[in-house]
Order: C-alpha cells, then structure tokens, then sequence
DNA sequence: GCGATTAGATACACGACTGTAGCTTACGCT
DNA sequence: AGCGTAAGCTACAGTCGTGTATCTAATCGC
C-alpha cells in the first residue's frame, strides 16, 4: 500500500490525503475550538507554508477533510425481515459514526462557533448525500410494500432509531451493543409503526 | 434589584455570581475550547489575578459555574393527564436546555478535552441530581398507578423523548415547538408503551 | 536530462494568553 | 475610626499560534 519508495517529498493527492488524515486526528483530540495550522502541520509532517498554500484557516483544512471523506454507507433493505433490516440500519449508522468523519462531525455539530461556515458544508456533505436518515430509507422501502401504515411514518417516527443511538453516544460515550440496537427497535420503532415487538424472551 | 450604590467593587457572592454569568456566556460564544482566564476576567470586568486566586484554570471556573447554576426543574405528575404531563415534561426538558447553564452543558458534551475533567462534574451535576430523565418521572408515576405496563418502561422507552428533542436540537438548532413535542408524545412515546395515541385529527 | 513546479525548512514580527509579583485602595467588621 | 481582607491595577517574561517572506532542493512532465 505504501508506495513512497525512496521518495522524500509528498505532493498531490498522496499530500493532500495526509494532510485530511491529520486534520481529522487532530479535531478529534483537540476539539473543533482548538484546531491550529500548527497542530495540524505537525501532526502532517509538512510545513505550514503548504497548509496555507491551500487553505487559509483551520476550519477550511477541516471542512475539505470531510468533503473528500469516504461517502456514508447506505443500507440496503433486502429480504422480507424489516426487524433485521432495522437493526443493520443502525449498525451501519453506528459504523459511521465511529468513523474518523463521523467522530469528527460530533465533534462539530455542537460546537458553537464554527455553526455558520462549517455546518452549511456538512449538511451538504453528510445528509443530503444521503437521501434522508439510516432508518428512514429501510422504513420507507417496508411501508411501499404494504408493511405497515404509510402514513404512520412521519419526520418524528423517521427519527427515532438515529435520536436514541446519538443519545446513548452523548450519555456514555459508548457505542451501543447489538443487543442494544435490537431494544431500540423493539422497544421503540416497531412500535410507533404499530407492529408489537416479539414477547420478550425469559 | 441593583444593590450597587456607590460602590466601586463587587465582593464575596456578588463577584462570584458576575464571574460565573460570565463563564457561562463566554462558553457559548467561543466554546468550550477557546475557554480563558482573559476572556472570562475581561467579560465579568474583574481583574485575572482575581480569577487565580480562586480558580487554577477556565474549566474549573466553568465546572464552578455549573455546579451553582440553578437546579432543574422538576416534572410534577399532577391530574390524570399521562399525554399532558408527558408534554410538560418535556416543555420543562426544552426550558432547561436553553437555558445558560443548558446551553454550556450542550457545549460542552461533545468536545473532547473536557471529557474527564468536567463530564464527571457534569453527571453528578445535572444528572444525579435529578432521578432521572424528565419524561421517565412522568412514566415512573403512571406506571406504578397502573395506566400501562411496568415492564413496557425501559431504559430505552425511558429516553425516547430526551433523545427526539436532542437529535432536533442538533439538526436544526432550533428548539421544537409544542407541535413538535405533543407529535413526539403521540408518535413515539405512546405507542412505545403500549397506548394509541388519539386518531390524527384532519 | 532540463525546466517548471512546489514541498519543505528556516526566520521573522506580531498578538493573545499565561502565571506570578507587587502595589494601592475599597470594602466590611468590630 | 481603625484594621484586616481582598479587589483591582500594572508589569513582566515566557509560550504558542499567526501570516508572510525567502531560500533549497525534490519531483514531475516533456
């Protein structure tokens, strides 16, 4: 994979990737409020000259990162198993959650400054490439097919599976187990679209 | 109000209460990173070396600030109105959210540093102080009188309204209005313990 | 291989914040 | 009225980040 031979200078694409990568470290150890041309320099192993040759400030370094960052994973609901489909929903939210992006975008989201420049760019990037929520694609897929009642899925129900996986994040600051997500759906999402979980199992 | 005749310096409780309205203003412009003496001193009009004397850095000034700002509010389960109290909680919930001390808490969850130092803090703070969450006082109440099912009160059913109104917090930036909390209410708290909300009037 | 490009390494003056020290004087108590 | 406490000021050296300028040599395209 590492293709610098006997190469003692970056350029490009291989540079600039380098440079996301320390970015997205350095957000994620410092804070969004404690990002520094300098930090980032360092932990790149370049020379502040190239930062600025590119970008004029931290928040522009940081909000490129995210834009070249790997797009979000979407779930595909495939067989007649919307628990399970559910469920892989949440798993893939929560993988790309735990992402360097992800992270770094939890990171952002409540910090008060960067609001205005970063947060345009991130709705760009993270939720409008993606048709809507993780849930909401699978949930959709399920009440076209007649699962459940249409109209019982609305912005709020849409939400629900992504609100309590944030929440968990937040209080604990660990990820959720499978059999977490599993309670989520059972105990939460399956209900308000009127499907009685399965009876817990003693 | 104002008790300040002709005095030219504040002391004891009074300087005390000015610097914490200022720490917990300063957080909210410039955040929990960018955090200072000279900004909170410059802020609160005091002098540094005032800060110093009681305080060794901006964190322990705002973990300060935290620990006297004023208690939460609690849900008071009154009549015989789940779907109403449930909505006052929730109202109560938003109300502390946006409030000063609300407001540095949301700041501060997500950033990186302050995780040891203050969410410690934090947590025996805010958080158990309180029982528990706010829709789940409500829920403990009608559930122990019988108006649902004990066992349909999970952690995760115990959060479901927290996390809709957090995950809306952060989407958005704006807080939900009363539409949105009564929607929350009947679409996902509701159903999650086994009642139906009301048929959606048209 | 040569020439254009640009990464990388200094160096610099500037400003912001730090932590401490020393001093003056307003305040509250008795 | 007098005294101890502490608020408020000023000054200082030290550190860290900024933005720019200058020089070098490594890399790429032709």
């Amino acid at each position: 994979m590492n293709e610098r031979d006997g190469r003692t200078r970056r350029r490009g694409e291989e540079l600039i990737s380098a440079i996301h990568t320390a970015v997205l470290q350095e957000v994620l150890e410092v804070g969004v409020g404690r990002l520094t041309m300098d930090g980032i320099a360092k932990r790149a192993a370049t020379a502040r000259t190239t930062l600025y040759r590119r970008w004029s400030d931290p928040i522009e370094v940081l909000v490129d990162a995210l834009y070249h960052a790997h797009p979000v994973e979407e779930p595909a609901p495939g067989a007649d198993d919307l628990r399970g489909d559910l469920i892989r929903a949440l798993q893939l939210m929560v993988k790309w959650t735990l992402s360097p992006a992800g992270l770094a975008v939890a990171a952002i989201l409540t910090d008060p400054k960067g609001s205005a420049k970063v947060s345009d760019a991130l709705f760009e990037k993270v939720f409008a490439s993606r048709g809507g929520t993780f849930t909401s694609t699978v949930l959709r897929h399920y009440a076209e097919r007649g699962h459940f009642p249409a109209e019982l899925l609305t912005p709020v129900v849409a939400d629900i599976g992504e609100a309590l996986i944030t929440k968990r994040l937040l209080d604990t600051g660990k990820p959720p187990t499978d059999v977490d997500l599993a309670a989520i759906v059972d105990q939460a999402i399956l209900p308000a679209i009127g499907l009685m979980p399965p009876p817990a199992s003693h």
